[in-house]
DNA sequence: AATACCTCCAACCGCAGTTTG
DNA sequence: ACAAACTGCGGTTGGAGGTAT
């Protein structure tokens, strides 16, 4: 037979959460590390259902999730991505560590696809020039492009591996306890999420509700802030054209989604532990090996860049 | 001031792949 | 081997707040 089930399904909460919900889930994750999210409900006494609670935590309560506006550089970013890979928004997010694929998906079905559409059909009637996408670029365009981002990874990919220094650009991998907080990008130490902290600070300023329209400017202000001054806010030049530092998040932090920092988060190894046997990275590294593309893609480099998306901003 | 309409986003739903008993 | 739960992901929805009329 199979597996009891994770939650009773009378009785589980729906709806939004409460500040007092959110303080439970994030002690229980200080407490155990995210993850196991079937055992959540049962002992927190929450009643919402795990995958409820794991949705809250990577989508709202996870450290170093940014809020507020996008910067035209992620949007731009965004754009290129969504172009490159379609509405991967798990794969798009992992290179915007500190947004969540829902926040990216929602942010292109409100703003950019309208701005996009609005771009492609000017009143004159005529496409935009020099606007990119699979549907409007020809095959060979395309397949370059793709080539380029390959190469341009397997570029970052291979600088991140040759360091013997640590870069002050390029995150350590040596939690002391398994968990990293991406929002320091070093070792997560013990219990305190500080960025769960200040979202929790967040909330419970809600939640005291002096609701003012004040209040909640503070409020997100604090927290943009706190981000920022934790020095690895992804600035306009970060997260625009470098992918190396893009690649950065795919090794140096716990991402929500990636396929990558799953296998190398607590969680990932958890459900795979067969990665242990073989070093992630040493995996990587054969690949990069493999092919020569290296010099390749320093070549394409230099012809790449988001310049021919300018005109959208 | 009242109402309608719009925007935003947190959360839900359903599916597919994976894991587990 | 199989069935059922778990997990992750993308699409969609509903309600709160903002703006226009």
């Amino acid at each position: 037979m199979g597996r009891p089930p994770c939650c009773d399904k009378v009785g589980v909460k729906k709806g939004p959460w409460t500040p007092e919900e959110d303080i439970m889930l994030v002690s229980y994750v200080q407490e155990h590390g995210p993850g196991n999210w079937r055992s959540v409900p049962t002992n927190t006494g929450l009643r919402r259902c795990s995958k409820s609670c794991r949705l809250r935590w990577t989508n709202y309560l996870r450290p170093g999730i940014k809020r507020g506006s996008f910067t035209e550089d992620e949007e731009k970013m965004i754009i290129q991505l969504q172009a490159l890979l379609g509405n991967k928004w798990a794969a798009i997010a992992s290179y915007l560590p500190e947004r969540t694929d829902n926040d990216i998906k929602n942010h292109w079905n409100t703003h950019l696809k309208k701005k996009l559409k609005k771009l492609k059909e000017p009143p004159n009637g005529h496409s935009m020039v020099g606007f990119s996408s699979p549907h409007t670029i020809s095959r060979g365009q395309w397949e370059k492009r793709l080539q380029t981002d390959i190469n341009k990874a397997k570029q970052a990919l291979h600088e991140a591996l040759s360091l013997e220094k640590p870069s002050p650009n390029v995150p350590q991998l040596k939690p002391s306890n398994g968990y990293y907080s991406f929002t320091e990008l070093k070792p997560y130490n013990g219990p305190a999420y500080a960025s769960s902290i200040e979202n929790i600070a967040r909330l419970l300023k809600g939640w005291v509700k002096n609701s003012t329209k004040q209040a909640q400017e503070n409020s997100s202000t604090t927290l943009n802030d706190s981000v920022s001054s934790e020095g690895t806010q992804i600035g306009p030049k970060q997260c625009g054209v470098d992918l190396s530092e893009a690649f950065e998040s795919l090794f140096g932090f716990e991402s929500s989604n990636s396929d990558f920092s799953q296998s190398m988060s607590p969680e990932g190894s958890e459900r795979k532990p067969d990665v242990g046997n073989q070093n992630p990275l040493s995996m990587l590294e054969d690949w990069l090996l493999d092919e020569g593309g290296v010099v390749q893609g320093k070549e394409d480099l230099a012809n790449f860049s988001f310049d021919e998306d300018v005109e959208l901003f």
